[in-house]
DNA sequence: TCCATCTAGTTCAACTTTCAAGGAAAGGTC
DNA sequence: GACCTTTCCTTGAAAGTTGAACTAGATGGA
């Protein structure tokens, strides 16, 4: 299987075939251990780390719901279990929008500052260490670029700048 | 937040930080996407998919759960009950391991075989679309000497590597 | 005002993943 | 052979995720 088109498909050379399971390898082997250091070190996964994270950077520390589901790319359902679990630990509170009704705020409380403060640190030094540290200055420029461009063809509005009958 | 260290902590700096903010936005974006597109057009998320890959591309076919675990970087518990969902489709069937009594040897059947074959082009497609459709052939050479140098560092023999006392 | 429609967020059921526990066979060692 | 340890895989319960259905409130006309 190489590079010529097949039928109708277009397969992947056999260079994006090594590529592809690179990357399926690498990010699959660095989600593991980052989830299984923050399950260890804070107590949650790693995307809920990040909701803390998110709030923690917001104004006042809170954030709407819909807009806290948007920034950490995550649905609303998976953002109102997720806010649950977090209000149980007693990290996040929940408050009613003052200006609409139907809005909640998803508050970061002084607990849940001091959880991140506490294992923030420990969180970046695995970070370093399973990415930055392996790399040279030039690969990490040139991860980000990449890692950009990717992101922005999956945009939402990304998404859909291509298609040709939106020109 | 920039470069230098921070009481005891070495924060990342403020292109680390963003290169690993896109990284994070990029992996899960198009995981979602490819986890959607296969639940759509396969009926399997993207796991389970390329646990059939790995069955159609090994020597007949089938192999030993614990090998099939390591290959897919997933634990045994989890590859368990994968199995048991994918041969409740009737795509894999399991099999007494003739030379190893414990063992178990997951056999992709034809229909198996066939689901993979009609799904393989679109997921393809898909890919390519997302990943390197996007690239310069510079940044996807780039990409896998990155995505090697992490695997690397994180691979079960490489993650012992670097500890000092084991010299 | 009335109504249709849209948006915010939650909930339910089905499914997947994780973790800890466990049974059964294999591989030493004495 | 008896015993201990390791390996192979499964199981069950708890936790997390998904997608669809649903309630309540906002919005924009006619």
């Amino acid at each position: 299987m190489t590079t010529a088109p097949t039928g109708e498909t277009r397969w992947l050379t056999d260079e994006e075939q090594s590529v592809w399971r690179s990357y399926l390898h690498a990010t699959t082997l660095m989600e593991d251990h980052l989830d299984r250091q923050l399950q260890r070190d804070a107590g949650m996964p790693h995307i809920y780390y990040g909701l803390l994270v998110q709030l923690s950077r917001a104004p006042r520390r809170r954030k709407r719901m819909t807009a806290l589901a948007r920034d950490a790319k995550i649905t609303r359902s998976r953002l109102s279990h997720a806010v649950a679990r977090l209000e149980k630990n007693g990290w996040v509170r929940r408050e009613d929008c003052p200006s609409d009704k139907r809005g909640q705020n998803a508050v970061l409380t002084d607990e849940g500052f001091d959880v991140l403060a506490r294992s923030a640190p420990g969180h970046v030094a695995a970070v370093r260490q399973v990415m930055f540290s392996r790399l040279t200055p030039e690969q990490v420029r040139s991860l980000g670029e990449i890692m950009q461009v990717i992101a922005g063809g999956l945009q939402p509005e990304g998404a859909d700048a291509d298609l040709p009958w939106l020109r």
